[in-house]
DNA sequence: TATTATTTAGTAAATGTTCACTAAACAATA
DNA sequence: TATTGTTTAGTGAACATTTACTAAATAATA
């Protein structure tokens, strides 16, 4: 009932998305926001209480996309699946790319900023538990650090997909995954003999 | 002589990282920095031509910081070295945690940007060749390639600096820092018994 | 006294936001 | 079917405030 014409909501947020993944934060203002739309500054607040409203909604829409992760999957094979839903999502929309782990940008909004810091905090339970499970089915080491080994995972990733945005998309984003993933897989397994070499 | 008082200057640029780090470069306004340094608006044009000025002092010094790496170090020590330096700088100014690897952050000044570009250009090619070196010293294995190479060691500590600074500094960085490069070494390492994959 | 550092007092433009209003589409009713 | 009410999706002008910035006067210091 209360459906507030979310087609028309989710275009501005994907024309605010653009707007600070090509000129900033400091530039989404409500007069350019409503020039990229060819409406009026005014009407916006047809769909937006406020400002912040539109920067909550944002990352709101993060947070449903990135929690849309594979379900079924276990051990290594759902940490996989993790990664490669993540770049998916850029590839799908890179403006994400230049946004989705510039946590710092929500840094003047203490509301949206707590949003994506429980997303990022449920990411990370999820993927504790993952490893876990991975290193119970002999899939990789035990012997690292659970935090250790989350930031040996997901950092490389981050840096990957930011450099990705940064390059202005110059590279295989795909080829640079599989690459990525071989080589965590090789370095990551317990034992040492059996090596993949492609 | 064109000193300009560098002392004033540096504790302008400080307000202004703190101010950053605190509530988002959004906020970084000529008001808000001269309410923090205690003086009127009009006294920070004695420093500064104008507010992008600001900006691009601020990310020189990152520069200038960044780049004083140590010298001597060559192959894995050298990535050591370099690593270290970093986590260090951020301990020294914890406010760089929450700036240091957040590029997006200056996406408004064009030229503010090329300067951080530049500044990673040359750190990246600074590491690929201590990676060289180090893998021609046996120090690690040679199949992973550059890029990769370069994403799964950088990755992790630019993620293990950003989660310190987004927790508050929560935990002991150097303890953390101390894991992250065993694990790093120990995963790095070459296998006893070599095979090369070409 | 001359330079250095800062204030006073201002500007024009941009900011987020509210207001009263409208034209068209849709729904309810007589 | 024609009339009435209601919702949707806007416009345009005004608002108080903030923005970056400037020129001139003044205080502090060497």
């Amino acid at each position: 009932m209360k459906k507030k014409q979310t087609g028309r909501r989710n275009e501005i947020l994907d024309a605010a998305l653009h707007l600070i993944a090509e000129k900033g934060i400091e530039n989404l203002t409500i007069r350019h926001l409503s020039q990229a739309m060819h409406i009026t500054d005014a009407a916006l607040y047809y769909y937006f209480r406020d400002k912040p409203d539109i920067i909550r909604a944002l990352v709101s829409r993060f947070e449903g996309d990135a929690d849309a992760a594979g379900g079924e999957l276990r051990g290594w094979a759902a940490v996989e699946g993790a990664l490669i839903h993540r770049t998916e999502l850029v590839l799908a929309t890179p403006d994400l790319a230049r946004v989705l782990f510039s946590e710092e940008l929500f840094q003047g909004d203490p509301e949206a900023e707590e949003i994506l810091f429980g997303m990022m905090r449920r990411h990370r339970t999820a993927m504790l538990l993952h490893f876990k499970e991975a290193e119970e089915a002999g899939e990789i080491r035990s012997d690292i650090p659970a935090d250790t080994l989350f930031r040996m995972i997901l950092g490389p990733l981050r840096l990957l997909i930011k450099q990705w945005g940064m390059s202005g998309f110059a590279f295989d984003l795909r080829e640079e995954r599989r690459r990525l993933l071989d080589s965590m897989k090789m370095l990551l397994s317990p034992d040492r003999k059996e090596r993949s070499c492609e």
